[in-house]
DNA sequence: CCATACCGTTGAGAAAGTCAATGATGTAGA
DNA sequence: TCTACATCATTGACTTTCTCAACGGTATGG
């Protein structure tokens, strides 16, 4: 798909004043600097690079929405599976989110400093911590969740409901 | 357009143990480990995490594969703009890979060490520096290219042709 | 000529990722 | 039972990646 009137020949560069600028912190967005050139490139088939923009879009929009509850993307994975009621260990929390046993270690600890979440020490191995939402911490996820489900609906908005779910079974299968 | 909070770019995929290709005559279920349990979690849901992981996998993989070649995947999406014959310069390379000016600089150093890339001033704009690939940089180009296409073959075996197509659309239209 | 904006570069510090080692606990086998 | 080995959470060291501010060289518009 191309809706550039431009081509790949470099011919000029700057032709054009000063389109617009990041004025405050407000509507802006649409990165569509004018690297759009760049699409017919063969990095630009690569599914990692696409997965890798729209994922950085998204995570970034979600972070500037949870500034107001001081919270992280990253933050709230680990508080979603500890709200979930699944109680998940810090083994499991690490496997399902692709991250180190010692980060986990760090999340949780900042989480549970806040009162999130608290370590229960598993009655069937006592080696393992089983992570789990304090009262405040389900409050908190409630919020997130929210917010999250506002900042994803913008970043597919240009989707389809239709093409939001194909989009997640897509994703569902190569991400496990 | 700045990226203001962002999140990493986890790379690691713990729920590999032995690359290589699975097989084996266990039952191999989707996930490797034992977390799908948390499938059902409203954090599976959100496309930034499936799209995380997925990310992850993949890049992960990809950078196994390029090993042989001392190549990163990072790396290679500078040298694949550079040797695509349209010229970039550092600041359109930086916008379209989302990457902060300076992160541009030291991989463009990198390469350029290595003799795969060569900074050109461009004539129009003397601040400006053009990024072309050097003769070695295209054949490195090649091999990378090829060995990504087979890494991004594996990655997303179980999807079909069609839906490998429908992927990169969607991906595509949430990605700019 | 001057003011202003932009490009690449440098440097510093924060965030995230990687890896090895350790204490506590669990498990299987002699 | 005792013993060897595996697993879990944790710590610490280190590398990579991200983010931001500042600076010199260059362009652009008065």
């Amino acid at each position: 798909m191309s809706t550039t009137t431009d081509q790949a020949t470099p011919e000029r560069s700057a032709a054009e004043g000063s389109p617009e600028e990041p004025s405050s912190a407000a509507s802006a967005s649409e990165p569509s600097d004018g690297t759009e050139r760049f699409l017919d490139s063969d990095l630009a088939l690569q599914v990692h690079f696409l997965a890798s923009r729209a994922r950085g879009r998204g995570i970034s929009h979600a972070n500037r929405q949870l500034e107001g509850l001081d919270l992280k993307v990253r933050q709230f994975s680990v508080l979603s599976l500890a709200a979930s009621g699944m109680n998940p260990s810090q083994r499991e929390l690490g496997e399902f989110l692709s991250l180190d046993p010692s980060q986990i270690v760090a999340l949780v600890d900042h989480l549970e400093k806040r009162g999130a979440v608290r370590r229960e020490t598993d009655p069937r191995d006592r080696r393992s911590k089983i992570i789990v939402a304090t009262e405040s911490g389900e409050d908190l996820h409630a919020q997130a969740l929210k917010i999250l489900t506002d900042s994803e609906d913008h970043t597919l908005s240009t989707l389809s409901p239709r093409e939001r779910k194909q989009l997640r079974s897509l994703l569902l299968k190569i991400a496990f």
